[in-house]
DNA sequence: CTGTGTGAAGGAGTTCACAGCG
DNA sequence: CGCTGTGAACTCCTTCACACAG
């Protein structure tokens, strides 16, 4: 009937950026209507669970027909903040922090990588595509011009802890971490942890035949 | 009392490397015995649940006491299947694949990638360290030479699905997949995702102040 | 008297079943 | 009639409370 006031589910928010994905896909091959069941193809979610998630925010089907592709993606992009752009910065500029420049930059267009950081003189400077590397000193200054929202961790784990506490400082809320280490940080900071070896090693455990 | 039975519930076998990870930390210190408020302190989870965890796998600990690292360790490898080296390969040698081998090969002591598969025939006979990248047609040959478990594919998303059915023909029954596509595979093929630019989607919904 | 191991209670999210609107 | 929107049932995990072993 109406959208919810309480916050939503850790769930349904990590599902929202795959349903805008499909949608990207289906809008770039000009179909304009999409049922919960075909969305449910797509995603590998249940037709109800799809129906449920976007309930929580309000009524963007048609009883009968299905939803308007163009018209909910306008609106899951306003609910994530994906409806302008967002810039993040990226802490830690080595093999990962690299890639992730790589990758970002290609795959999302929502979502702007304004500099990296790092302590190494050698590669402080650098540019990786239009991404050029600046020491940590700066951070305060380029998070403040830019009004960075979000830092990509991907130091080595001794130094997480004290990066974090650096990225913090300069206004940043939302933390993706990447090294294996579990950060301390204050109330109102969200850290999504991101650990790939040990995703990997949970993997590892179904494959036992 | 005793090991259980039933299949350990996902979210329990994701919490096992980290206590894996905490406990390889503590050894390396010389620390010898922990409780379970202490790894709830390293961890962030519970410490009833840290004792439900790894309750659910047998009697791990010593009442009044806590857990003998090393030997909580060794019960932690052998559940999750790491007792001994597990042979993975990497599918897709862009600058995600590279980083990731460069990541991996440093980062995780209990897998060792044995290759590199890609299709660019500039890439192709290159090395990542030691890794060797080679072409597609030789991944049944080197999965069967070494046992390869687990196959990490970061190949562009559209050719995901073409690439997974190669990995699943070569005998591999698990994907680490960071190709921003729903892979259909058939029954008894794990897949786990790890779609970066949707998990950092859902992290900016969080950013709204 | 400390900290583990565990049945019981509680909570969160998913599935079911169907009411309700186009 | 079709497909959305949603209360109710259910399932799975987490938290609680305490028995029990060292």
């Amino acid at each position: 009937m109406k959208a919810n006031n309480r916050n939503a589910p850790k769930s349904v928010v990590r599902r929202l950026p795959i349903y805008l994905h499909i949608l990207d896909n289906l809008i770039e091959n000009e179909v304009e209507i999409i049922s919960s069941r075909e969305l449910s193809d797509e995603s590998g979610f249940t037709a109800e669970q799809i129906r449920k998630d976007l309930a929580f925010f309000g009524a963007f089907g048609t009883r009968g027909t299905g939803y308007n592709t163009v018209f909910l993606r306008e609106k899951i992009l306003k609910i994530i903040g994906l409806d302008k752009q967002t810039n993040i910065i990226v802490v830690g500029a080595g093999h990962l922090g690299i890639a992730l420049i790589n990758y970002n930059v290609t795959k999302n267009p929502y979502v702007n990588v304004v500099a990296a950081f790092d302590i190494d003189s050698d590669i402080i400077g650098k540019k990786i595509l239009d991404v050029e590397v600046l020491p940590m000193s700066k951070m305060n200054e380029i998070v403040n011009t830019y009004n960075a929202k979000v830092a990509v961790l991907t130091v080595p784990s001794g130094q997480a802890q004290i990066a974090v506490e650096k990225i913090i400082e300069s206004g940043i809320s939302a933390v993706f971490n990447f090294a294996p280490a579990k950060l301390r940080v204050p109330e109102g900071i969200c850290v999504e942890n991101a650990n790939l070896s040990v995703e990997l090693q949970s993997l590892i455990y179904y494959t036992k035949a």
